[in-house]
DNA sequence: AAAGTTGTAACATCGTTTGTTTCAACTTTC
DNA sequence: GAAAGTTGAAACAAACGATGTTACAACTTT
């Protein structure tokens, strides 16, 4: 199992917003072009950016933009934004242990506490990283090339 | 994107195993009852175990037992085990980025560090957990029950 | 020999992810 | 204000993966 790839193209795609603020018009299709993903699917993850407050679209007008310095948004705020939907968290459990069981009715108390800090764990890890990093790395790499 | 119930499924599987050794036979049919998972998959999971060297269990003969101390078995084991059958990491990458945008030909280059530390986070902190602490916790609910 | 169990394959079902088509609403530009 | 381009959104399609089911050969125990 796996988490969705709309998570590294939204990393992807607020790269490219920012990367080449100014310079073009960085549209749905363009981001499409860059990205390798339908235009439907970045005009989704866009709208779901949208609505975490991380980039700024308008309907009819061509052109994302960032909502907020680079330097403020983590790659745990995208990876929220896009992947965090409903609020299952990361480890799904089976759903029926047995109540009539004592490890199957006591399951669940003794490994919460422990699923969720691998997932916290997995999350501060995200927090450490902001787009200003992947963009100054991604610039260097360019320039560099 | 969530975490396989496989794992929370094998965690369970490996408290009965301990919990009820000696008092019978722990058969793929009672622990299908005890975690609600059919019995087939139950089968699945445990040859998954056994091949990672975790538990031992013989075609004919019922009842399955560990094949290490519980001090000596982690969720990371376990997780391991059940989860990564292929090697492509937890993370999935859009699959086409667009080597012609120079952001798109170094995305990969960027991000995959991170990702990887993002990964050995969840992994660091499943590595504290053996089952030998699932195992006792159980054990300490169902005597204050 | 009989009964119970494991290992495994083949298939079914369901939900999720991703892609596609379509179109109304909107903005920009001419 | 008309034309062209763009977004937002809905509805549908296709592909994939997770889980369940059925079936059965191989094996062990009694």
């Amino acid at each position: 199992m796996q988490i969705t790839s709309k998570f590294t193209a939204a990393v992807h795609i607020l790269t490219c917003i920012e990367v080449f603020d100014g310079e073009m018009r960085v549209t749905s299709d363009f981001l499409s072009g860059s990205t390798g993903v339908n235009a439907v699917i970045v005009r989704n993850v866009l709208g779901q950016l949208r609505e975490a407050g991380i980039v700024e679209t308008r309907q009819g007008s061509g052109g994302a933009h960032l909502a907020k310095p680079t330097s403020e948004i983590t790659l745990y705020d995208v990876y929220r934004a896009v992947e965090c939907t409903d609020d299952d968290g990361l480890f799904r459990f089976h759903e029926n242990p047995n109540a009539k069981c004592p490890v199957g009715r006591n399951i669940h108390k003794v490994m919460d506490g422990r699923l969720e800090a691998a997932q916290s764990a997995l999350e501060n890890e995200l927090k450490k990283t902001t787009l200003a990093e992947i963009v100054a790395d991604t610039k260097k790499i360019i320039e560099e090339e």
